[in-house]
DNA sequence: CTAACGTTTGTCCAACCGGTCAAAATTTTG
DNA sequence: CAAAATTTTGACCGGTTGGACAAACGTTAG
């Protein structure tokens, strides 16, 4: 575990802010190895040593973003409630998921570059954190399930579907544009995904008579 | 356009392969720019410059491989056919894309980082072979709709949405294995996916009455 | 055998990269 | 203001990387 929070000057607090934001932009484009200081210091409009100065290593920047990133990158999970209807609980799951993605591609991206390397650095996490979670929104679905509020089917999997369509639209926004074309892949894409994806997850989990 | 196809000695074509071989498992682990020479060689099992011999850039063997990668990784969807049952067909097409995630993992993770990092390197391709081969069978899925055949929707996000789910059995491998623990995490997670997906894709694509 | 051709390797290089350091510039504090 | 503390920078360093190259080695055909 870590010490005692370290006191920060204001001028350390908002040059710390700035390096995390220029980080995540390189980061998420070119992935971790293919990132260099320079080139984040560049983005933050500061020098090399200047940049080392807020951060001693290139892997502390990385590893303060990625520790942010989880935080805010499972709150639509954490959000899925017991109380409340199923149906409405997974809709808005699916919305807030899809989102984030089109809020916040750059941080899927970064989430996504991690993983596909194998998560060297969040493999801990990855084991507790969000297994814990997964299994306990699982049996959450299960219970709804039991229910019949819902079809019957493997709650993890149903979780791995939301995650992988609705990532998707950050993870491969450039295939995604790229097969949709000038005409339907401008800002309107994330609407028409919407209404497929609730067509789709809600309609298959319609339960049978 | 290419010149002519360069003539090549046996010894030429085997050890041409095996680079090509070693260079996707390292690329496909580490993505490009992490990647080095070196550990390419060293997978292959000879020196660098015996290498650079064979592929006198780095990015030449990148692209040899992507090429190659492009033709097989788009054979499923190429097979999905107009005659033929519709329920059918996508069932099969669903199956095929997940098999290759199971098969050639390593295939879909190069393929995936190339996206990810925006694709410079295969961007034509995308606009042009990809999107026209996609329109095509979009029309195709269109028709079994409009033959009343398949619930409506859109197909191009419907595409979309399969690749995302198979593929992420592939890509994200490490954190669907973490999250599924290690005894629903083995062999047979496949089979499960496999399962789950058919159930959401098929009925949820059942004709309504 | 030997000349020609194909293959392999050791050595080297320039560029790049992560990180250090001491000194200079700036801001904060008394 | 002046001292102290913080912030910024230029110069530098050791290690790595992609790639060049010539010399050595192996193979094959005449």
């Amino acid at each position: 575990m870590e010490g005692s929070a370290p006191r920060r000057t204001r001028i350390q607090q908002e040059k710390r802010e700035l390096i995390l934001e220029a980080a995540l932009e390189v980061f998420s484009a070119n992935g971790f190895r293919g990132s260099t200081i320079d080139q984040i210091a560049e983005a933050a409009g500061m020098s090399k040593p200047n940049l080392l100065y807020y951060f001693r290593r290139k892997e502390d920047i990385h590893e303060t973003l990625m520790q942010r990133l989880l935080d805010t990158w499972l709150a639509p999970l954490r959000e899925l409630d017991d109380i409340g209807d199923p149906m409405t609980e997974l809709r808005s799951y699916i919305r807030r998921k899809l989102e984030m993605a089109r809020d916040f591609p750059r941080e899927s991206r970064l989430f996504a570059n991690e993983i596909l390397q194998g998560a060297p650095r969040i493999m801990p996490m990855l084991e507790g954190e969000l297994k814990t979670l997964v299994d306990e929104k699982a049996a959450v679905i299960k219970g709804w399930m039991r229910a019949g509020k819902i079809a019957r089917t493997d709650p993890w999997h149903l979780i791995f579907a939301i995650w992988a369509t609705t990532q998707h639209y950050a993870d491969f926004d450039v295939q995604v544009r790229a097969v949709l074309g000038a005409d339907r892949g401008g800002d309107g894409r994330f609407e028409d995904a919407a209404r497929f994806l609730e067509q789709l997850f809600l309609d298959g989990l319609k339960p049978k008579g």
